[in-house]
DNA sequence: GTTGTGACTACCA
DNA sequence: ATGGTAGCCACAA
């Protein structure tokens, strides 16, 4: 039986999950449409918790400044840098990305 | 029970 | 614009 509690990861990777390809979003709008809008944190926490196999489009998700969350260089930020071009997404020269809107 | 941590944000000097 | 601070809250020790 699950708690309640465990039901705010569930909709944090049914969000994230629900993302387009092509578009990025904030973790703090993550959390909104999730309906705990203010469990941005929580959200990068569940993410880092995701296994390496997941399905869950865990790079589409940046922060609120348009840019990776990790320090440039790292291999968590490549990795990222990495997964996005792969689906088209570009970093502009200001190594940042554009937050899109997209309707649920 | 308390304390420290963090893939965050909003606010302010 | 940039840097510091405060608020936020689930989680692990």
């Amino acid at each position: 039986m699950q708690k309640k509690e465990d039901n705010i990861k569930q909709q944090i990777w049914q969000c994230v999950a629900s993302v387009p390809k092509g578009k990025v979003v904030s973790y703090g709008r993550v959390a909104r449409d999730c309906g705990y809008p203010s469990h941005a944190r929580y959200v990068g926490t569940v993410l880092k918790q995701l296994p390496s196999d997941t399905t869950i489009p865990w790079h589409r998700v940046i922060n609120g400044k348009g840019e990776i969350a990790f320090p440039e260089g790292t291999e968590r930020y490549l990795e990222q840098r990495r997964r996005l071009e792969n689906e088209g997404v570009v970093l502009n020269a200001s190594g940042k990305l554009k937050l899109t809107e997209y309707e649920p």
